[in-house]
DNA sequence: ACGATTTCTGATAACGTTATCAGAAATCAC
DNA sequence: GTGATTTCTGATAACGTTATCAGAAATCGT
């Protein structure tokens, strides 16, 4: 077969169903039937058949069951990157695994899609047949992903939302909700005046991130408590920004005596910054931060409380949405709102 | 075909090669042997199928190429976890991407196993044709997977090493080198006296972690340069660990003049230790890591110098390794050794 | 005891591709 | 112009599975 001097890393072909039919003295389909829990298989014969699956070792060739069935029995994951090294965080580890979980258990493969995409390369994957649907991450409200899938009529299930989304299944942070919740504790501890650190406006316009319409949330609160609007747009989630966007705030509201900021690393800039200014955190002003549940929040000194939510959740959710569509096991689309929980730590204390 | 309320989401069956033949005018084999360049086709009739495949959008079926090519051209990643949920480092994005990027050059397909995996799921996977080979991460010394592959004749490539692997390929990071290189910077600044804080020796023996052979670095550094042992071992990867070795250590050893921890984590520990002891870092004492680069290191104050690798970098050659090893162009065994490179950010300074 | 049903089983034909062969057409050598 | 070679092409048979059908055996009702 092979040349002697690589040696085959096959010497045996594999043991197929034919060989276990031969073995069991029996037919193929036989033993398709048995392996596939059909009806009508007499209990005698199927003892014979597993007992001979046992001995020669056999296992179903899943591209051959693939080819058969008609479904590929893969998902896809994408995240709309420009380059792979830009995924640097944490949060990818928490959603690949998320995704990677679910499709175990739902039997299904899962492809992560890290590379530049094109349209034609994404609508390639469905045509080839190397995936039966995707799970589209960071979905902006005007997504090519999302137009040319629902053109194709191709399924898929986002991780976020975008415009017009009536028919479409997604899942999502409920962030407006969750910031009225940060608000009920907060104004619970006595404070009245309370700063916002959040993205650009048209980055909550067009949808990026997962704290979209956190900006929605925090004008809800502030007209439920009848409270003043103070808050400062900043440019990127690094420390930098979130001490310079903290100085930026308080040089116009020094009466403020709480901070929520959209990240981790935005509110350990604000805790510099207020440390450098003399006050300390949480006595002369409390800080709460918008992230996931990595362990960041308990590193930092004070660890930071949290409005916090789960990649591996969401995405763990969002795959199984996607197994549940094509086993057209759901009726209509279902677009899922997660609450972020507030998690208390040391960053937070009552107005004294 | 489907009942009218629920919508097949594939009106079309999908074009085949089938369809492109009659379409060209041609037999199903020569539309084959054009698709995969084979010689002898007329330029005229290339030509003319080529239009076919445009015009009607045709994309080979990928099951159907692997059931008949005999390869599933997909690879796995496995990390030998617990749970999915121990999976909480960026560390891992990075090794999910380049793993992910390089199985894109080479068109191949990855899998990601997160779940907890059995020795005979292990198996399965290759006897089902679900993989043509796998990449090992955190390989131990004695590791279950490692026998029962190699056993098995299954192909795999292992990122880290294990005992006895004359005939295995493997890539791993040459800590043993880079720790005489940070010794040669150090020593450069005027330290003699430097402090190793490394996890326990039982780690270092059975070959656990990425920072694996950085004690035996350290001593050879010590022989090199003559100086003084002087390690402690901690426990875990964490800001306390750190906080608490580093006090150990200036309890015996006060002449320090720079310590090098096995972590990041560690050395914030370290860093906040020195600070309470009345050091400044790096005027009193230099402090520099062991990490990957991520961007944590940046971020400290003061930043860390630290011996830097890169899990994108390690993942991917790994997997070009594998995808080169099934694809039969290695004559033998592959062992690559990576040095990690020495950063130097504001956490050192020469003595003073 | 007989036909009607229920159980069980095996031929056969797909799923969409590629390898192998052999035959037809074109080119070459002289 | 003839035979040998080179190009080009199409039947046919796989790869390993499952769906469909029809036939055989067993069970049932009366």
């Amino acid at each position: 077969m092979t040349k002697k001097n690589t040696p085959s890393r096959n010497e045996n072909r594999g043991v197929t169903i034919a060989d276990v039919a031969k073995a069991a003295g029996v037919s193929i389909p036989t033993v398709s039937r048995i392996l596939n829990d059909k009806e009508y298989v007499a209990e005698e014969t199927r003892q014979r058949v597993h007992e001979a699956i046992r001995t020669l070792g056999y296992t179903p060739h899943t591209q051959a069951r693939r080819l058969r069935g008609g479904a590929t029995m893969t998902l896809a994951l994408h995240h709309p990157i420009e380059s792979p090294h830009d995924l640097s965080s944490v949060i990818e580890t928490s959603y690949f695994t998320g995704t990677a979980e679910a499709a175990s258990e739902k039997e299904y493969f899962i492809n992560f899609l890290v590379s530049q995409l094109t349209p034609e390369a994404l609508l390639n994957m469905y045509r080839s047949n190397q995936i039966d649907g995707i799970i589209l991450l960071q979905v902006r409200m005007d997504d090519w992903r999302v137009n040319l899938l629902r053109e194709n009529n191709y399924p898929f299930v986002m991780i976020g939302r975008c415009a017009d989304l009536e028919d479409l299944s997604f899942i999502d942070l409920d962030f407006e909700t969750a910031m009225v919740a940060a608000f009920d504790y907060l104004v619970e501890l006595g404070h009245r005046d309370i700063g916002f650190l959040t993205y650009p406006q048209s980055w909550h316009k067009t949808g990026l991130g997962p704290a979209v319409r956190s900006l929605d949330g925090y004008q809800h609160a502030l007209s439920k408590y009848g409270l003043r609007s103070c808050y400062r747009e900043i440019g990127l989630n690094s420390v930098e920004e979130g001490f310079e966007g903290t100085n930026d705030l308080f040089r116009e509201n020094p009466e403020l005596t709480a901070i929520i900021t959209v990240s981790h690393l935005t509110a350990a800039g604000s805790i510099k910054a207020l440390t450098q200014h003399g006050r300390n955190v949480p006595q002369d002003c409390s800080v709460m931060a918008i992230g996931f549940g990595g362990n960041f929040a308990s590193v930092v000194t004070p660890s930071l409380t949290t409005l916090e939510w789960s990649p591996y959740e969401v995405s763990y959710r969002a795959t199984i949405l996607m197994t549940e569509k094509l086993a057209n096991e759901l009726s209509s689309a279902q677009q899922i709102l997660v609450p972020p929980k507030l998690i208390v730590r040391e960053s937070t204390k009552e107005v004294t």
